[in-house]
DNA sequence: GCCTTAGACGGGGTAAACCCTCAATAAATT
DNA sequence: AATTTATTGAGGGTTTACCCCGTCTAAGGC
């Protein structure tokens, strides 16, 4: 028998999809959570499930945080991810807390059981959109003759992503950062160009689609 | 017996809250759409519901344009709107549309229950917040001495919100719009003062966060 | 040791964004 | 007919954003 944690905060879809994976005969849900801080008293409460399955965006805690925690304290637990949107920032920033797959929420409830299925038996369930996503990450990198590590985000990028989208200038970004407004110039140019994109809306839009502000 | 149309493209959400309707005594779910499209042929195949669940952000036809519609050629079909995100926008904009209650996707199943009642029983179901984001709305209007539709925003406010939200330049968003530079700069401007934003990225945000772009 | 690479910073420049003021037109109000 | 109001747009200005050119330093590979 699987024993299924659910982690969203929102209640109506959470709720409903407990009752849809109880009704399959090889899961059982062990306990639902709002956020990863509720996941994490459940877990520490000694109900270790099998299985995860994690929304991205919550509160207090969100999924990348939750996925982390998890990977340092409980490798031997599996992590779905369900999200709104997926995107290449969240599949390489997760797959370094080795979550074993990627489930969009406009999916069919046979897919998610596949999921489940798959992640049990072979240990991950990647769907042909998450192979598309890596293959063309690893393509990109390749033809630009750039490691992994610098197609994908840093710490730092995301942090600044964070206060471009948002109605500081570039000057006053360079005081909470403690960096000079140069540097801000060199984090905004190569992100431009990683990102391809043209102007600090497009860095906005870019944040704001891949989840990285709380929309 | 209440007859419930369910439209959101979210399928996993949208059948689980199926199941949660129709496991309430007094409702029976008559269709499921992913958009609104897909609503039209059902009710032009004469299945016309009470109630429609209706989200905002979807493919092919939103939900602001099919609660137009409906609107329009069924005024008799009460629709409540579920959605991811409130918004003043969202509200002003389906308030003419008359639609009857407004719900966002992290409430308890005993809300969502007790606001189809109470929009068949009522009329309409305004919760606490609702009615509060119109509070805030029209105390506005009042202090500033304006009328509402001052506050609210207009097509092309719309229009050039979207235009805003994207890696166009003013000039290049003139052009679009085939109005002068000068004109662009005075919506900006209108916008910046009403939206309570000092730059683009504001605007840019906002339109996001108000689902005037498809995330 | 040397070489590359990445990060932080500067000079100096152009284009874009921002922000005033004012004005002509047309539609709506009175 | 006169007044307001909305729309559009011009002149002219400052600030910010964007994008080259560099240098220096620290970290890591061989």
């Amino acid at each position: 028998m699987i024993q299924v944690c659910l982690v969203d905060d929102h209640v109506l879809l959470r709720d409903a999809l407990a009752e849809t994976i109880e009704s399959f005969d090889e899961c059982k849900v062990t306990g639902v959570a709002a956020h990863g801080k509720e996941l994490q008293q459940i877990v520490e409460r000694g109900v270790i499930p099998n299985l995860v399955l994690l929304d991205l965006n919550m509160p207090e805690m969100d999924g990348y945080d939750t996925a982390e925690w998890l990977f340092t304290h409980h490798p031997e637990v599996r992590v779905l991810i369900l999200t709104m949107y997926d995107s290449e920032v969240a599949l390489i920033r997760l797959l370094q807390y080795g979550v074993r797959g990627f489930l969009r929420k406009d999916i069919h409830p046979f897919e998610l059981r596949a999921a489940i299925s798959a992640v049990m038996k072979d240990g991950y369930y990647y769907s042909h959109r998450t192979t598309g996503k890596l293959a063309t990450l690893f393509q990109k990198s390749y033809q630009e003759n750039l490691p992994v590590e610098r197609v994908m985000l840093s710490d730092m990028d995301i942090q600044f992503l964070r206060l471009v989208s948002t109605d500081l200038t570039y000057k006053e970004i360079a005081g909470k950062l403690n960096i000079s407004v140069r540097s801000v110039d060199g984090y905004r140019d190569s992100l431009f160009d990683r990102l391809e994109v043209k102007s600090r809306v497009g860095l906005a839009i870019f944040a704001l689609k891949n989840g990285l502000i709380s929309a």
